[in-house]
DNA sequence: ATATTCCCCTGGAAGC
DNA sequence: TGCTTCCAGGGGAATA
């Protein structure tokens, strides 16, 4: 579910209502995530913490605790993380409870459970092992640009589409995103990421960042179960052209959408829009 | 170093 | 109605 768009609509709809509370508990019912939940760092660094301000970082949210210390919380495929209101029945899934001062509660509710939550000290973001190793952030316009897109993928064999997939190149971009921005710019996915023309590169780096800023706007993509910090769906499903749309008709021409397998993930593409 | 393949999990949809 | 198979937004680890 999450990319970018996601992750980012998450934390805006989160920021108004969480900043500035106080966390009075931390609940875990069920510890094992993507990664083991460190129940003593949750109680350490998080409980009886008052949350300062949410980032992002690619697919993390990052919130900065009062003492120092950073959660990070990674919504994988199905994640969650929502405000409900006090007492409401606990769910299927919800693996993680945090309850704040005014009463309302902030889950984390995962059916996958691919998805994952730890916590730091503040000083050890810049060398976690999981964020150290991240790409540019597609956003940043000083750092993601055409220019820096086309810098990137002159000794990459790879297929483009799997290139922009590669979050220790660019961040945030995922399987329906690489899609979209894949075919707004007129770009076979299949295209060796090094045969990128500069032009391409350009368009191709407008197209990621118009993508992902359209996305947002829309409040992300909701295929099946994803909601924002208000529980609430996103439509840009409604503006999809490539994604999920095998054997419907291309929007910009009258061939059909085609399914092919790419790094054993599903890739959506016009054969005629579409030029290697 | 780089490129696929597998795997972690649950559940919805499609096929029989 | 029910069983089986396939597929899914991520991404780390094992494998070629």
């Amino acid at each position: 579910m999450p990319e970018l768009p996601e992750v980012e609509t998450v934390r805006r709809t989160l920021l108004p209502h969480v900043v500035g509370q106080r966390v009075q508990s931390v609940a875990v019912h069920q510890p094992k995530l993507r990664w083991p939940v460190d129940i003593a760092a949750l109680e350490v660094r998080v409980a009886h913490k008052t949350i300062g301000d949410i980032r992002r970082r690619a697919k993390y949210l990052l919130f900065d605790m009062e003492g120092g210390s950073v959660m990070a919380v990674h919504l994988g495929m199905t994640g969650q993380l929502s405000r409900m209101q006090a007492h409401t029945t606990r769910r299927t899934h919800d693996h993680v409870v945090f309850t704040l001062g005014d009463g309302s509660e902030l889950r984390f509710n995962d059916a996958r459970r691919f998805g994952s939550i730890d916590a730091f000290d503040k000083a050890a973001e810049e060398t976690h092992p999981r964020l150290v190793h991240l790409g540019v952030e597609p956003l940043d316009q000083d750092a993601f640009h055409g220019e820096a897109l086309y810098a990137m993928t002159r000794r990459a064999q790879k297929p483009i589409k799997n290139f922009l997939m590669d979050a220790q190149r660019v961040v945030g971009v995922g399987n329906i995103y690489a899609c979209e921005a894949l075919f707004a710019a007129g770009v076979h996915p299949n295209l060796p990421a090094h045969k990128l023309s500069r032009p391409r590169a350009e368009r191709l780096a407008r197209c990621v960042v118009d993508t992902l800023e359209a996305a947002i706007g829309q409040g992300g993509t909701t295929l099946r179960d994803f909601v924002d910090g208000d529980g609430q769906a996103g439509y840009f499903k409604v503006h999809l052209h490539a994604y999920g749309r095998e054997g419907e008709d291309c929007n910009q021409c009258t061939r059909l959408i085609r399914r092919v397998v790419q790094a054993g993930r599903s890739t959506f593409y016009c054969v005629q829009c579409q030029k290697r």
